[in-house]
DNA sequence: CCTTTGTGAGGGAGCGCTCTCTTCATGATC
DNA sequence: GATCATGAAGAGAGCGCTCCCTCACAAAGG
C-alpha cells in the first residue's frame, strides 16, 4: 500500500515523468492540455511529491532551524518572550513557503545535537534566539556555513547578522525619565550580565547616573519574575532611602513590585518603578507598569526576514529597531 | 564543495560503503579494528549523513509535527500555554532524538498548508494543539492515516488518542471552595463554548451550583486577559451584588481582577476570585491568585510520550491528569 | 578429508525525484 | 521543397543512502 510516485501519474495520465514534474513545479512550459491532463491524474492518485526524494536532488530542505539557546528553559517555563519571538518568527517563515524546526538547545547535550543537526544539512538556514555570552553554539554554527542570523546581537564579536532593539536607547530614556519624575536614589536591576542586552541595558543606566553625578545601586537577576523579587529585597536591604528602581525586564518589575509591596512600600508614592519589554502583563500590574516598548515581535520578524533576504543571495547588517517610552502609572 | 558521502568515506578506509553504514548506524557486527578504521575516516572527512537520502530509503522522517491550531494566534502573543506545552513536548520529543516541526495552524490557508505538509509524509507524526470545535484539521489530519495524539480533548468525537486535565473535577473544586468561604453569588467567566476544556469548566460549575440551588451567572471570554476584564464588566453590570467569580483561566482572572479595581470592588473582601491552571503569573498578581493547578507541562510531556509510543507500536488510550485546587489570598 | 554452520564484509539494486540533454514536431523563411 | 529556428516533450543519469543478497573464510562436525 504504498504512495503513488511521479512515475505512477506519469504513466496514468500518458506523459513522461519529466513532464510531471514540470507541472507539478508550475514550470511555464508545459502545453495548456497536457497539464490539465496530468493535474487530473494528480488528483485521482492522490499525489504528492516525496519530499525526501526532492530534497535529495536539490540540496534544499525548505526548512528553517529555529534554535533557542536559552539555559533557563526549564525554569520560565511560560516566558512571553519565548512565545512572542518564536509565534513571529513562524509566521514569518511560513508566509514564505519554510518549514520551521524549532529547537531547543538548553543544556549541553542539545546543543551538540543542534550542532550535528545544523551540519548536517537538514535545514537550509537557521534563527538563533537569545544567547549567553559563553555559549559555544553561535560560533560553532557559523563555522558550519549554513546561513544565520541572530536575534539580539551575540555577546562577543561574531561575523553573523542581527536584530536589536535600541537597548541602550531605552534604558537611557527610562532612567532619565525617572530623573524627571524628580527620584533621586535609582537603583537598577540587572539580567545576566553575559547577555549583549543586559550589559547594554545596565550600561546606559550607569551612563546616565553618572552624567548627573549620582551613583548606581545595581542588583542582578536573570530576566525571571522570582529574580526580580529577590534583587528588590537585596536592594532594599543595601539602601532602604531607594525611592526608584529601573527593572531590565517587565518580568523582572513585575517580581520588584511584589517584593515593594510586601515590605510595605507603595509604588509609586514610595518607589516608582520602570520595566523593559512591554509584554502585555504590564498593562495588568497594579498599578499599570510604566516599560520601554521594545518591538519584540517585529524584531523576531525583521530577523526572520533578514535570514529569508541572505537566503536569496542579499546582503545582511545589523539592525536596530527604536524603542518608545510608556509612561503609565507605577512611576 | 560537496560534503564527503558514505562512499568517501568506503574509499578512504579501504572498506564498502554496507560496512560504513553499518558503523555509522551502530550495527554490532561489525570488528572493532574495523569500527575504528571507519571512525577514523568519519571524522577525517567531517563526514555527516544525508538525512534526505536516508529518509528516502528508510520511509522515515525522525521528526514530528506540533501543530498548534489556534485562530487567535494573533491576538495572545504572550500566551504562556504555548510556551510551556511547545517546550514541554520539544523536550521530550528531542530527548527522544525526533526533531519537531512547528507549525501554526491559525488561519484556514495555514490550515490547509499543514494538511499537505502531513499527507506528504514530511513527518512521521502528529501532535495536536488546542483545538476549537469548528476546526476541520484535526478530522483531516486523522484522515492522512499520519499517527496523531492530542493535547486536551478534542471538541467533537474523534478517533484519536489525548491527553487533558481533569477540567470537570477541577472547575467543581473552585466552586466548591467558593461556596465553603460563604459565598452566595457565585459568576463565571467561561472560555470560548467550541472548546472541551471550556465546556467542561462551566459544566461543572453549573452543575455544583444547581446542587445547591444556586443560579449560574455567565459570561463568555476567550482565555485572554482583555476578554476577562471586559467579562467581568459585564458581570458586574449584570448583578452588581455577586461576591464571587470563578474564571476558567488565570489569564482571564487576571483580566477580572483589574476590572474589578477600576470598579472600586476589593478582593477578595467584596468579590473572590478564583482562576484555572496556576500559570506563574497567578504568584505575582495582588492579592495572589487562588486557582487550580492544571499540570500543563506535564499534560503536554504525556501527549508527547503518548505519541511516542504510538510510534513503538504501542496502544494508546485517553488520558486525564488530576488537578489540585491551589487557595491563596483572593479567595 | 569434505560438508555444514556461522560470521563478517562486499555488491548492487533501488528509494522518488530533478535536470540536463536529446529528440521531435511545427511553422517560418528562402 | 529544403533548411532552419523554436518550443515542447521524453530519456535517463544521478542524488546518497539502506538493506537484501552473496560470498569468503573459519570453525565445527561427520
Amino acid at each position: 500500500m504504498r504512495r503513488p510516485t511521479l512515475e505512477a501519474v506519469a504513466t496514468r495520465a500518458g506523459v513522461s515523468k519529466s513532464t510531471v514534474s514540470r507541472v507539478v513545479n508550475g514550470e511555464p512550459t508545459v502545453a495548456s492540455d497536457i497539464r490539465d491532463l496530468v493535474m487530473r491524474a494528480v488528483n485521482d492518485l492522490g499525489y504528492t511529491p516525496n519530499p525526501a526524494a526532492r530534497s535529495l536532488v536539490t540540496r534544499r530542505t525548505d526548512s528553517i532551524a529555529v534554535i533557542v539557546s536559552d539555559p533557563s528553559s526549564g525554569l520560565v517555563s511560560d516566558d512571553p518572550m519565548f512565545s512572542t519571538v518564536v509565534r513571529a518568527a513562524s509566521r514569518e517563515f511560513e508566509a514564505a513557503g519554510k518549514q520551521v524546526v524549532l529547537m531547543l538547545a538548553g543544556s549541553d547535550d542539545a546543543r551538540v545535537r543542534a550542532r550535528q543537526f545544523v551540519a548536517a544539512r537538514h535545514v537550509d538556514a537557521v534563527m538563533l534566539v537569545s544567547m549567553h555570552g559563553a555559549d559555544p553554539l553561535p560560533a560553532a554554527l557559523a563555522a558550519t556555513g549554513v546561513p544565520l542570523v541572530s536575534h539580539g546581537r551575540p555577546a562577543f564579536r561574531l561575523d553573523v547578522p542581527w536584530v536589536d532593539n535600541d537597548n541602550t536607547g531605552g534604558a537611557a530614556q527610562a532612567v532619565r525619565h525617572l530623573l524627571e519624575r524628580g527620584r533621586r536614589r535609582i537603583a537598577t536591576i540587572s539580567g545576566p550580565l553575559d547577555m549583549s542586552a543586559a550589559q547594554d541595558r545596565i550600561g546606559a543606566y550607569r551612563e546616565v547616573l553618572s552624567e548627573t553625578g549620582r551613583r548606581s545601586i545595581v542588583a542582578i537577576g536573570d530576566f525571571t519574575r522570582i529574580s526580580g523579587a529577590e534583587a528588590m529585597a537585596q536592594l532594599l536591604e543595601d539602601d532602604p532611602a531607594l525611592d526608584a528602581v529601573f527593572a531590565a525586564n517587565d518580568l523582572m518589575a513585575i517580581g520588584a513590585m511584589r517584593a515593594l509591596r510586601r515590605a510595605g512600600r507603595r509604588v509609586p508614592d514610595d518607589v516608582a518603578v520602570v520595566g523593559y519589554d512591554d509584554i502585555e502583563a504590564a498593562l495588568y500590574t497594579d498599578p499599570p507598569l510604566t516599560t520601554v516598548r521594545s518591538p519584540m515581535g517585529e524584531q523576531a520578524a525583521a530577523s526572520a526576514r533578514l535570514l529569508l533576504g541572505l537566503l536569496r543571495g542579499e546582503p545582511a547588517s545589523p539592525v536596530i529597531l527604536p524603542t518608545q517610552l510608556v509612561v503609565r502609572e507605577s512611576s
